[in-house]
RNA sequence: GGGCCUGUAGCUCAGACGGCUAGAGCACACGCCUGAUAAGCGUGGGGUCGGCAGUUCGAUUCUGCCCAGGCCCA
């Protein structure tokens, strides 16, 4: 007789050449080249459409092309690419375009730091050159970060907002709106520095603490008030407001009120002051009379009581119209809130509602013009001093002190800045119109028709849909003209004879067409001459002395008409998708200018669902920043763990919420991993020698408790499928890492190892087993490649599939419920003994604590049901293969009348007499019956005899 | 300050017309195994369901306020 050790030979352990440790920071990039050479993006698309699935249409939001990405965007695209995946392997074909958002003012910011802002000013063509250079360097860069995520798509040929056709297609659309008469020019304030005269965008000034004036002025009742506040009829007074801007007061036009909040009229030296109930004892306090602090209202009543009567301009000949506002605060000053709609953005827009003007007599210098007399041609901070002197000679002023507070100044003078009414150009919202595409509707205005359009799309998470709606509600009307040079020209004119400044849809067409052939560039490489249809003259004059406008489109309208330019101009997809899906700040971004681009032209929305994710946060949920420390290099993570990692982190977080992302999150899911690697790979190597089409077995030739495993599964494909399209990715990974975890490792696998690995290697037993593990093993990867996909792929490698199914998982379809059987009774009759398996599990804990035995194959168990109870049935239906269930040596099973215990049964453990099967590890009475072996059971030596030697 | 949203064990997530001792996986502790081995199995401890009020016979689940955090505005 031989050495028992010799008996391993014989048996079947797992065997794959599917690697337990991952490496997939070489891995990956292998498997990359593969999809790529195997150009398997596009034969994805088309084995989704060979089952004649409707395509689904999905569109990517352009980032913008400027630095590496970050974990925003990293889950962004990675939620994207699962979508995509998905979709396509449920036979419905989705191609992924990616789409770069190229122009803008962080791009040509950039281009002028480098190459100086004298020289940008000089040659704005030279300038955009070298922005069109600094785009396309970091689409380059983001589009070899994206592709390393394994993201799928049409990378060769991504849409980017500054190709020539985009860029005429961008001002074409923008003509659709000129055409209907959408736009107008008017004004609006902007931030602007009076030393460089120019305007500034946000992202350009820095806060400083400044100090400024601070003062209380007087604007004396007209009869209006005493009209509105019985108590006030024919009484002096004025209303008393605070500002730490002198100079605005000759452009003040209105004054605003809170409409909710209460304000009295006190009496102060005969006078009655009216000022918010919530600031009295503040504003006494600060002019030096904190006696009137408290005293008693002469009037006391909400603001909206003096809507739309008036005040007098405290040294000016006209009224200042009294307002109402929700930019009305109580924190400082008196609640009265002094109002130039054409020097604050606040006053603009609370005073477009009341057609007030933006009245801005100052020049690009930052010095009045003759329109103010008294300080013409003077810087406006340099008159403050003045005008409290003026206020002051005409008993207008109640308090003067200083003020220290932060205040925007010139990233590049340094200079205060001031916000001051320049002339733009604006879509307005509240224009009625038809759409070009639907002449037949009634005219609404594009507040109306995108309100209507939301209604019709789905939002997930459903707020989405409010959130919008709250903005759509209170917007302004869309300023879309920019002072730059990086961006879609805005093709107008201005005559030099009358001043008029024109844009005609036929204009914007004849450049456009201008454009496709030489991109937007045109507009400043070439004479205005060359530009304008033949004959074309200022159509107020018709005057030919004609200068190009200088200004450019906003950049949010580029990318707001991308669903015009990709999905129907270059994809003929139709006019609307079925998907966008960004994070949550672009409801105010692209999903709104994509929705009113859409509505305006063509009467819908671009898009039938919205899906939006929050943002990437860490470990305690505050936001990302370099500076906190809390910052995780997603290279480092990618070189640590593989882009599969940050793919599993994607999925397994809830995305409606904030994303977290700390090391801690970082550790589990790299045990998820293994966990399901490990799994992957013992399932591998549990199969090799199986030839699913011609060893599995059908159903009913299966042990039950493998057709079971089947069952079990199916349920889960289910679930998963139904998370997938809900887009609950987390949903998909806890229900398949819960299968592999719990029913899978801890007892489908573990139980059947005797069989797999001792039975006859072509025996029903062993077939049984491996036919329920192969199939389970064939839809988890095909359930998991969305998000795994580099591991899955590789996974895919090794394993042995039918004959003709595809090289790559991605060729494969997702799994359906319905591949697998369904038994209700056999689902039941397992639940309930699993129940008896805890309890014995339990005892066996018990005896190993106690010594009485070690491995459990040491055990003998006996157990006891209830007669009459589903645990009995349960253990009954199983009897023949409890040792097996219990992965013990031998099991009594008895049914009493009476348990006697709140449990489904009850166990003892005894340490097995008898001889342990030198090749099965089991103790079995039949060891030494056959003569040929007496080491052996006698399954064992049955076995043995069938094997070659 | 406003709009929208979030807050359940160390981590990621379930849950509930308001009603039994609030669940799972991971992590942790202890133990077993050494034929999934930089693996595998078992058992166990752990939560005043962000806080305070209110409605109710009863609230983690409804309402209000507060605190903390996020996005977008101001």
């Amino acid at each position: 007789m031989s050495d028992p050790k010799d008996y391993k030979a014989t048996l079947r352990l797992p065997q794959t050449s599917f690697p337990m440790k991952a490496n997939l920071r070489e891995r990956e990039p292998e498997i990359l080249a593969t999809w790529q050479q195997g150009r398997i993006y596009d034969r994805m698309l088309t084995a989704a459409a060979a089952g004649g699935g409707a395509p689904f249409v999905f569109h990517d939001g352009p980032p913008y092309a400027n630095g590496h990405i970050h974990h925003g965007h990293i889950l962004n695209k990675v939620l994207k690419d699962i979508v995509v995946k998905m979709r396509n392997m449920q036979g419905r074909p989705t191609a992924y375009r990616p789409g770069w958002d190229c122009h803008g003012l962080p791009i040509e910011h950039a281009v002028e730091k480098e190459i100086g802002r004298d020289a940008a000013r000089a040659d704005p063509s030279g300038l955009r050159k070298k922005c069109r250079v600094f785009a396309r360097k970091w689409v380059d860069s983001q589009r070899a970060e994206f592709e390393r995520l394994g993201v799928f798509g049409t990378w060769d040929d991504p849409y980017l907002t500054m190709t020539h056709d985009y860029e005429a297609l961008t001002l074409r659309e923008f003509g659709r709106f000129v055409g209907r008469g959408a736009v107008y020019q008017g004004r609006k304030p902007v931030l602007w520095c009076h030393v460089c005269e120019t305007a500034l965008a946000d992202a350009e000034v820095e806060y400083k603490d400044a100090a400024s004036p601070s003062i209380y002025v007087k604007f004396p009742f007209t009869a209006s008030v005493g009209e509105r506040v019985p108590e006030l009829a024919g009484c002096k007074g004025a209303v008393v407001i605070w500002t730490t801007t002198p100079w605005t007061l000759p452009s003040n036009l209105a004054i605003s009120f809170d409409p909710d909040a209460i304000y009295v009229a006190v009496e102060m030296d005969g006078e009655a002051l009216v000022v918010a109930a919530a600031l009295q004892e503040a504003f006494f306090a600060a002019i030096g009379r904190p006696e009137l602090g408290e005293a008693p209202a002469i009037a006391s009543f909400p603001g909206r009581t003096l809507d739309r009567a008036a005040c007098r301009h405290p040294f000016i000949d006209r009224d200042s119209l009294l307002i109402v506002g929700e930019h009305v605060t109580m924190d400082t000053g008196t609640g009265c809130v002094h109002t130039a709609p054409g020097f604050g953005e606040d006053d603009f827009i609370v005073g477009a509602r009341y057609g007030l003007e933006a009245y801005a007599p100052v020049n690009a210098q930052g010095r009045f013009t003759s329109e103010v007399p008294e300080f013409a041609g003077r810087v406006v901070f340099d008159c403050d001093d003045d005008v409290v002197a003026m206020l002051k000679d005409r008993g207008m002023l109640l308090g003067h002190s200083r003020f220290s507070h932060a205040y925007p100044h010139c990233w590049r003078s340094k200079n205060p800045v001031i916000f001051r009414a320049t002339p733009q150009w604006f879509i307005g919202v509240d224009t009625p119109f038809t759409p070009d595409t639907t002449p037949e509707a009634p005219a609404r205005t594009l507040r109306q028709g995108a309100q209507a359009a939301i209604e019709d799309v789905q939002f997930i998470p459903a707020w989405g849909r409010d959130r919008i709606a709250g903005m759509l509600k209170s917007r302004p009307d869309w300023c879309v003209s920019r002072q730059r040079h990086w961006g879609v020209p805005i093709a107008a004119v201005t005559c030099s004879d009358c001043g008029t400044v024109t844009t005609t849809q036929e204009l914007i067409d004849h450049v456009a067409t201008i454009f496709e052939a030489e991109g937007a560039d045109a507009w400043f490489d070439r004479e205005l001459a060359d530009l304008l249809p033949p004959g074309f003259a200022c159509p107020s004059c018709g005057g030919a002395n004609l200068d190009k406008s200088r200004d450019i489109l906003d950049v949010w309208f580029d990318s707001g008409v991308s669903y015009a330019a990709v999905m129907e101009a270059a994809h003929g997809l139709g006019t609307r998708t079925d998907l966008y899906l960004e994070g949550s700040d672009q409801h105010r971004g692209w999903f709104q200018s994509s929705l009113l681009a859409s509505v305006g032209t063509r009467g819908q929305a671009p898009y039938r669902a919205v899906l939006t994710h929050g943002f990437v946060v860490d470990g305690t949920g505050r936001k990302l920043s370099k500076s906190e420390g809390n910052y995780i290099d997603p290279n480092k993570i990618i070189d640590a763990n593989g882009a599969d990692l940050l793919r599993l982190w994607t999925a397994a977080e809830d995305y409606r919420d904030d994303i977290r992302l700390s090391q801690e999150i970082l550790n589990r899911l790299v045990e998820a991993y293994r966990k399901i690697r490990n799994t992957f790979r013992f399932m591998l190597g549990v199969v090799p020698d199986f030839d699913p089409d011609v060893d599995a077995l059908a159903l009913d030739a299966m042990l039950p408790q493998d057709r079971w495993a089947l069952v079990r599964f199916g349920e889960v494909v289910g679930r998963v499928r139904k998370a997938y399209d809900a887009y609950e990715f987390h949903a998909v990974v806890r229900t398949i890492l819960d299968f592999l975890v719990t029913d899978l490792s801890a007892f489908t696998l573990d139980i059947t190892k005797d069989r797999l690995y001792c039975g006859r290697p072509d025996g029903v037993e062993r077939r049984s087993a491996q036919t329920a593990v192969w199939r389970i093993l064939d839809g988890c990867l095909r359930l998991m490649a969305p998000v795994l996909s580099f591991t899955v792929e590789e996974a895919w490698s090794h394993f042995r599939r039918p004959s003709g199914a595809p090289d790559s998982v991605f060729l494969a379809r997702l799994p359906e419920a319905s591949d697998y059987p369904v038994d209700a009774t056999l689902a039941a009759t397992m639940t309930a003994f699993l129940g008896v398996r805890d309890v014995v599990l339990k005892a066996l804990e018990e005896a190993r604590a106690a010594k009485v035995i070690g491995h459990p194959l040491a055990a003998s168990v006996t157990i006891r049901v209830q007669a009459g109870t589903e645990a009995e049935q349960a253990a009954r239906f199983f009897e023949s293969a409890l040792p097996e269930l219990f992965v013990v040596s031998r099991v009594r099973l008895e049914a009493v009348a009476a348990l006697g215990v709140d449990a489904p049964a009850t166990a003892e453990v005894a340490a097995i007499e008898g001889a342990r099967c030198a090749r099965c590890w089991n103790y079995a009475e039949s060891v030494g019956t056959d003569p040929r072996h007496d080491d052996l059971c006698a399954r064992c030596a049955d076995v043995l005899e069938t094997l070659p030697e």
